[in-house]
DNA sequence: AGTTTTTGTTATAACGTTTCAGCAACAAGA
DNA sequence: TCTTGTTGCTGAAACGTTATAACAAAAACT
C-alpha cells in the first residue's frame, strides 16, 4: 500500500537497485527509452512510481548543462500590458516545451540586478526582459556566459540585442496628431519616469507632432506617475490651473495614468471629458473600454510581442552567433469617447 | 584589461588555482567569510571578479540541498488581485532573502500540474499556490518530499495545508445583503467557473443572504465568465430579458466580470446603473473606482495576503511538523455609485 | 563455420559545489 | 616545558545525475 522508503529520498540509485538494473539503465529509461527493452522500461517505471522517485533537476542540470526554463523579467507585473505579454510568451513556450518563470522588479534597479544574478546562477535557457535600469552591460555579460536575452517592449541601445518592441515614437506622434486633429492646441503630457525609454520615446513622438503643428504647444506635467493613483493626483493638480492656461488635451504615458486623470476630472464634476479636456492613453488595456468615459488609446499587440520574443530567444539560443534582430510592431490608434 | 579565460567557463576550481588557494577556501570565502583571513578574502574576491566567476546554482543546490527560491503559482496573473498579492509576497520575500518566481497557470489544470512537477524537480524552498485544479493530493506528495506549500486565497479541504484566505462566504453574504438593503429582490449572480472554490463560496454566501430575506430570489446566470469580455457577453444576454423578469441587481464573482456587465448596460444606453440594474463586484481592484459607473465592490487585502502567506511558508519550512494554520481575513464592503 | 553488426546492459568518469576531518603553525594557559 | 586551544587552510568525499566506453549475447551477414 504505502511506500516504505524515507520520503523525498529516493534517488536514481535507489530505483536502480530496487529494479535490479544499473543506474545507467534507469537514466536511459528517463532520457533515451529507445535504447532500453520494453520489458525493462516497464519494470523501471513501475519502481519509479512505487518509490515516488522525482528526478533531481539540480543534478541533471549540473551534468547535462541545459535548462528548460525561460525567465521573463518585467518592472511592473501589475500592468495588464505585461500580463498579456506574459501570456503570449507562455503559450509559445509551452508549445516548445519550455516553462516561463516571471519575475517582477517592481521598478527597482536593485531587484532587477538581483534577479539577473539569480538567473545567471541558475543558468536559465534565456531571458526575456523589459529593462528598467541600465542593464545592457549586464546582459552583455550574460550573453558571453551563454545566456541569451531578448528585450521586450524596448529596442537595444546600439542594436546589441535582439528585441521585440512597438514604435513608441510613432505611437506618441499618432496620439498627439489625433489630439491636434480635433482642434486642441494646448497639449499636456503626463507620466514617467523619463528614465524608462518607452516613456521618453512617447514624449519625443509627441514633441515631433507638436513641432509640425504651428501654434501648438506641449507642456510636460508630472514625469513620475505610473499608476492610477498617481495619475489621479496629477489630475487634481492640473485642475488647479485656470481654464485659460490649463491644457485642452492630455496625453498619458499609459492607460493607468490616463484612468487616474479621468477619475480626477470626473470627481470634481465641473470639468467635462472630452469637451473641456480631451484625454488619450497608451496600451489600450482591457479597462480602457470600460472607463467612466471610454478611453481613446494607442494599442500595442501585447500577446504577439510575447510570442515573438520567445521565438526570437529560441533562435538566439540555437545559434549564439546570430546577429541581433529587432522586430518593431506599429501601434494603432483606437478612438473612443474621451477625445 | 579583458579577461583571458573562455567565457562562461570559470569554475570555483579555476578561481582556486588562479588565486593559489584550495577549492575549499574559495567556497569559504563565498559562504563562510568569517573562517578566512582578510588578506585571502581580498585576493580571492579579486580573482573572482577578474575571471567573471559565477557560482553554479545547480551544483550548489545539489550539494547543499536548499534553495532560496519560492514559487508562486496562480491561475490568472492578469487579474490585478493576483498582481497585488504577488507584490506583497515579493516584498516579504526580499526582506528574508528569498526570491519569488511567478508561474501562471492560465486556468489550465494541465499546466498547473506541469509547473508543480517543475518545482518539485527544482526542489524549491516552498510553494504559494492559488489552486485551480484539484491539487491537494499532489501538494501532499510535495510536502512528504520536503516542499511545503501554503494556499492563498483559498482554504484547504480538510485543513491539510496552511492557508491565507478571505472569507468568501461572508463576502458573498455581505454583497447580497447590501443589494437587498437597497430594496432589490430579484438578484442575479454572474461568474465562474464553479470549480473554483472562491466562486462557489461567494455564490453560497449569496444564497445564504437570500435565504434570510423573504421574497428575495437568486438566479444564477453564466457560470463561466471570468474576464471583462465574457462579462460583457453575459450582460448582453441578460438585457434580452424583459424588465419584469430581468434581475434588479447583479452580483459578479469578480470585478472584471462586473466591469464587463457594466459595459453591456452602458452600451445599450437604455438601462441605467444603478437605477434599472444595480451592480456589485468583488476584489475591489484599482479599476473599480474608475469604471463608467464607479463600482461597489468587496475589498480583499491582497498584498497583505501575499505577505502573510510568505511568512507562513517560512514557518512551515523551518518546522515541517507544524500543524497547518489557516488565516482568514474578513472582506469589506466598499459602496460606490453602482448600487 | 567464422566474421561483423546490433542490442541491451553495466561500470565509471565527469559536472561544480559544500562540508568535514585533519593538519600545520602559532598563541595561550599551566 | 608541555599541554590545550585557536586560526587558516587543505584534501577528499559526497550530492544525483548524464554520457561514454566497454562488453557480452544475440542476430545478421559471408
Amino acid at each position: 500500500m504505502t511506500s516504505l522508503q524515507t520520503p523525498g529520498k529516493a534517488s536514481i540509485k535507489d530505483v536502480a537497485t530496487s529494479a535490479a538494473v544499473s543506474i545507467g539503465t534507469v537514466s536511459n529509461v528517463l532520457n533515451h527509452p529507445d535504447k532500453v527493452s520494453p520489458e525493462t522500461i516497464r519494470r523501471v517505471q513501475e519502481t519509479i512510481a512505487e518509490l515516488g522517485f522525482v528526478r533531481n533537476d539540480a543534478a541533471r542540470r549540473l551534468r547535462a548543462g541545459d535548462s528548460r526554463t525561460v525567465a521573463l523579467l518585467v518592472f511592473d507585473a501589475a500592468n495588464p500590458f505585461f500580463a498579456d505579454l506574459a501570456r503570449g510568451a507562455e503559450d509559445s513556450a509551452t508549445a516548445e516545451g519550455f516553462q516561463v518563470l516571471l519575475a517582477n522588479t517592481s521598478e527597482s534597479s536593485e531587484r532587477e540586478l538581483s534577479y539577473l544574478d539569480l538567473f545567471e546562477e541558475q543558468r536559465v535557457h534565456g531571458i526575456l526582459i523589459s529593462p528598467y535600469g541600465n542593464v545592457e552591460k549586464r546582459l552583455e555579460g550574460l550573453k558571453k556566459f551563454g545566456i541569451p536575452s531578448v528585450l521586450v517592449d524596448r529596442v537595444s541601445a546600439k542594436n546589441r540585442f535582439s528585441s521585440v518592441s512597438v514604435d513608441d515614437v510613432a505611437g506618441g506622434t499618432i496620439a498627439v496628431e489625433h489630439l491636434l486633429s480635433t482642434g486642441r492646441k494646448r497639449i499636456g503630457f503626463v507620466g514617467g519616469p523619463l528614465e524608462i525609454p518607452q516613456v521618453r520615446d512617447r514624449l519625443q513622438g509627441a514633441q515631433k507632432a507638436i513641432g509640425l503643428a504651428p501654434g501648438a504647444e506641449l507642456r510636460v506635467f508630472d514625469t513620475f506617475a505610473t499608476t492610477v493613483l498617481e495619475g489621479r493626483r496629477v489630475g487634481e493638480e492640473i485642475l488647479q490651473l485656470s481654464p485659460e492656461v490649463r491644457p485642452e488635451a492630455l496625453f498619458a504615458a499609459n492607460d493607468l495614468v490616463a484612468i487616474g486623470l479621468l477619475q480626477a476630472m470626473v470627481a470634481t464634476g465641473n470639468v467635462a471629458v472630452p469637451d473641456d479636456i480631451a484625454l488619450i492613453g497608451y496600451d489600450d488595456i482591457d479597462f480602457a473600454t470600460s472607463a467612466i468615459v471610454p478611453l481613446t488609446s494607442i494599442r500595442q499587440p501585447s500577446a504577439l510581442i510575447g510570442e515573438t520574443a520567445l521565438n526570437l530567444l529560441n533562435e538566439e539560443a540555437r545559434d549564439p552567433t546570430m546577429k541581433p534582430r529587432s522586430i518593431v510592431f506599429q501601434p494603432e490608434l483606437i478612438v473612443r469617447a474621451s477625445t
